[in-house]
DNA sequence: TTTATTAATGCAACTTAGTTGCAATTAATT
DNA sequence: AATTAATTGCAACTAAGTTGCATTAATAAA
């Protein structure tokens, strides 16, 4: 792992990820970002922000990939909460507080987990 | 849903998911099925099957996504165990035994879940 | 069995997402 | 200020998935 340098870029994608009330794709940031730096550059920001556990990947049931900023990954990077995505405004949810409980079989290493469900969040499911 | 025919495609499509041991891609379904039908037409099938609750989608943390089949989703076709998927041999498997607890605060309404944990399967953590 | 209906397919073109190589830029160190 | 190497922009590229449309073929009706 090389020497991170704080860029503008850098600076501005974590910044949009951690005030973001929710998880952000890359054409949310793009499309936030306007032409302060070039595509590619998200994807390498992205990229590194996900080497320095600053932020975490998400990958819905579709395969859908957004961005969330980490909290207390420093000692374990283990994301092991649900996020939920609705499937009425699209919005990708860290649920911090929901850790799901199981057991595998001895002789499984686990190294990372993707708990995603999907359905109506508390905004969407209120309007029907 | 209009009416599905058994079309040679269909029928070898869901022969391979079904009969695999590990959730197949659909490069995986490609190469084995060679020529017999185009690449288009495996998208199609598998979205069909996808209808039919025939089969269920998988997506890792990557957001890569396989396919494998469903045991006995005519009632409920909720896929609440968990996945594993292997960083050394690249394979991903259902664990229909391990089925994680978790509570979501009320008003969120749950339509699908993708639980998908990654790491060394017991084939590969016993080599190291 | 033949005919009619329409689901399913192949193909080409297209869109979207992500990657790579390389020269130019710039943050951080000396 | 000069040095060093991380970072960036750009263009070109690969990979993955989608769409429109003419053709084929599974199924049902006659
Ligand atoms: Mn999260
Ligand atoms: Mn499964
Ligand atoms: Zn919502
Ligand atoms: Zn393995």
């Amino acid at each position: 792992m090389s020497n991170s340098r704080n860029t503008i870029a850098r600076t501005e994608i974590l910044n949009l990820i951690r005030e973001a009330g929710e998880a952000l794709s890359h054409a949310d940031l793009q499309a936030s970002l306007g032409d302060l730096c070039n595509r590619v550059t998200i994807y390498r920001v992205l990229d590194r922000l996900l080497e320095e556990r600053l932020i975490h990947k998400i990958a819905d049931v579709d395969g859908n990939i957004t961005y969330a900023a980490c909290h207390d990954c420093s000692s374990r990077h283990l994301h092991n909460h649900i996020h939920f995505r609705c499937e009425a405004c699209q919005s990708v949810t860290c649920l911090n507080r929901v850790e799901p409980e199981f057991k595998l079989p001895r002789q499984y290493v686990v190294h990372s987990m993707n708990f995603t469900v999907s359905g109506l969040c508390p905004k969407c499911s209120g309007k029907r």
